[in-house]
RNA sequence: GUGUUCGUAGCUCAGUUGGAUAGAGCAACGGCCUUCUAAGCCGUGGGUCGGGGGUUCGAAUCCCUUCGAGCACACCA
């Protein structure tokens, strides 16, 4: 289904036209003055310079062609030279009513071009428990996937997991001397390994940073754990099989920990996994004479002429040899375009990571990793503050687990509604991590990704204003209609969306009909704050228009059947809305 | 130092890519529950869009300058 924006723009188009005017004078956008007019067209201005007349001699001409066309209730030409539109309404009943009828679209057309799109949201380490800082890529990343998918694209998120280098040798060293008497130490030992790993997951996170400790007081010991994290990489078996170990362990928890997000993978690749390519890309990068030694560390040089600041060239190898963050993203993006040859590969990270991108970027251009048409698109969002504008930090200024973040959110909302209805426990307590999901989710998500933004517990929990649970709440509402709408009535057979009563019944009209516009910008700048700014904009017009609306006492049976008609429309988009931004909602709060 | 992002109501944020009278939410104050969930709705007050120039018929938006804040600047990830 076409935009309404383009259908409108089609008709004032053929207007100018018709009146001897191009056509890139007829775009229509929405009014700004919503008071005055539902669209507007500011094209007479700007065609007054061209065709040297006042605007209003055009503005009044085109309005004088489009006054009795079907589609509009009232065209104005309005000095200096706005063209003020309202959209009929029967024409715009017609609109949602098709929208109603495709019913899992809701007239947004899939792209006409589906791309294969990998993204890259996660980035946790193994052995190391999510903590905030995780969050907002989680979120922002889980939400553009759904929006991609939505809009037919095929999305594969990777959890890029940190699973190599020196941590790996600090806990097999750790481990080491705790427990030597273990198989897995055993040189001689030529055996299977036991499938049961010698740790839990709790064991494993408290292992990490006392070994982390140690080594940083104690050069012996990080000598030691050097030397494992060689070993490991040089393929010593009993080493290769506790870090199946510490995989297996840390991803296990670490799905769990995710799925709690409602947020998943496609793909749990990691940098281990890039490894093996590296040793070929290097190589081709050196023939290529791309490569070359700059204070011994092997480099490529990734400046260009257009830059306002030199951009230091991207290091491939550390002078003594070892490879490093680059090397292993650079060999990712080998995989990638191997395995998958994605359009596109987006990346969700902090924004402080940009310049290094870049980096990257350029040179994986350059050196021809990616195909020329190979988008990769950096998308850096900002940091998580606390209420002081500082970043969010616990009470002791440690960093905070995710799991006790979310946890304590739940908690927090679960009092809450206890305190508002009578619930059972159980019902309660799932309906609390619900709502509490959504509050975190439109918390982060309503902001502009590559802004920093508070994280304010007490605002997001206090279910007032522009918040998920006054989404979640409009949407309970209308449940809460049609349900009993469906208990007393059965829905006539030529049920259909009717033409407009009141304003606000089509104020909320016209929010819905911008839904197909809205979805698809939010996928091409890769923005979810649009979704979230429509949605409540939606709620609120839902909830104007039911303030004023009695639905279940309305008399005559075809208007009643209308309004449900309109109800469900307006459900199916806020549910499709909050899916692709990750929550859902319940069916009581 | 260089570069970069940003500065909008007391607070948290929008602002449809240059349009008309700059919008929400919190907080403050006032009104609306015998009627589909009041976690809602309606109303009032609150602004030199950091300051100053410029381009334009028209600027929060584009350019210059200045003040202030954050961030980044090759052997960490």
């Amino acid at each position: 289904m076409k935009k309404i924006l383009d259908l409108i723009s089609v008709q004032v188009t053929k207007a100018f036209v018709e009146n001897g005017y191009d056509e890139k004078y007829g775009k229509v956008t929405l009014s700004n003055r919503p008071d005055l007019c539902e669209y507007q067209c500011n094209g007479a201005m700007s065609a007054a310079k061209e065709y040297k007349c006042a605007p209003f001699m055009i503005s009044d001409k085109i309005a004088a062609v489009l006054e009795h066309h079907p589609m509009f209730a009232s065209v104005e030409s309005v000095k200096p030279g706005f063209l003020n539109l309202k959209v009929s309404e029967k024409y715009l009943a017609d609109y949602l009513q098709q929208m109603e009828e495709d019913k899992e679209r809701l007239g947004c057309e899939k792209s006409k071009a589906p791309k294969t799109i990998m993204i890259d949201y996660g980035g946790p380490n193994v052995a190391k428990p999510l903590h905030v800082g995780h969050l907002r890529s989680a979120i922002i990343g889980e939400s553009i996937k759904r929006i991609g998918k939505f809009m037919g694209h095929h999305m594969i998120g990777d959890v890029h997991l940190g699973d190599w280098g020196l941590q790996m040798g600090l806990i097999i060293t750790e481990l080491k001397e705790r427990r030597p008497e273990l198989i897995y130490f055993d040189e001689t030992y030529m055996g299977e390994y036991p499938k049961e790993p010698p740790f839990t997951i709790s064991q494993l996170e408290e292992i990490y940073p006392t070994a982390s400790s140690k080594s940083k007081e104690n050069a012996e010991y990080k000598e030691k754990a050097m030397q494992a994290t060689y070993e490991l990489q040089h393929g010593r078996k009993g080493y290769g099989a506790l870090l199946q170990h510490i995989l297996n362990v840390s991803v296990s928890d670490l799905k769990r920990n995710y799925e709690d997000l409602n947020v998943s993978f496609e793909l749990w690749k990691g940098e281990s996994d890039a490894q093996p390519y590296i040793p070929a890309m290097v190589q081709k990068m050196k023939e290529d004479g791309f490569a070359y030694i700059s204070d011994g560390a092997l480099v490529v040089d990734v400046k260009e002429e257009t830059d306002t600041k030199e951009i230091p060239p991207c290091m491939i190898l550390k002078s003594d040899g070892a490879s490093l963050y680059n090397t292993t993203d650079l060999a990712t993006i080998v995989w990638r375009m191997k395995e998958y040859q994605p359009d596109e590969m987006i990346y969700v990270v902090d924004k402080r990571q940009e310049l290094y991108f870049t980096q990257v970027f350029r040179c994986a251009r350059k050196t021809g990793l990616v195909k020329t048409d190979t988008k990769l698109k950096f998308l850096g969002f900002g940091t998580m503050n606390g209420k002081d504008g500082k970043p969010f930090k616990t009470r002791e200024g440690g960093v905070m687990r995710l799991e006790y973040l979310v946890s304590s959110i739940n908690e927090e909302m679960y009092k809450k509604i206890a305190q508002n209805h009578t619930v059972e426990e159980s019902e309660g307590r799932k309906t609390a991590q619900t709502v509490a999901l959504s509050a975190i989710k439109y918390g982060d998500l309503s902001n502009q990704a590559s802004k920093d933004y508070i994280f304010d517990i007490e605002r997001f929990t206090s279910f007032e204003g522009n918040t998920g649970p006054y989404i979640l709440y409009t949407i309970v509402r209308i449940k809460s209609i049609l349900k009993k709408y469906q208990s007393v009535k059965t829905m006539p057979q030529n049920a259909v969306i009717l033409p407009p009563h009141t304003q606000s019944e089509k104020a909320l009209m016209l929010e819905l009909s911008k839904f197909n516009g809205v979805v698809e910008s939010a996928f091409e700048e890769i923005a979810p704050h649009k979704v979230c700014a429509y949605i409540y904009d939606l709620a609120n017009a839902f909830n104007h228009f039911y303030h004023e609306t009695k639905i279940m006492s309305e008399e005559n049976e075809m208007v009643q059947a209308g309004y449900i008609k309109l109800l469900e429309l307006a459900k199916k988009a806020l549910e499709v809305s909050i899916d692709m931004l990750g929550f859902e909602a319940p069916d009581r709060m």
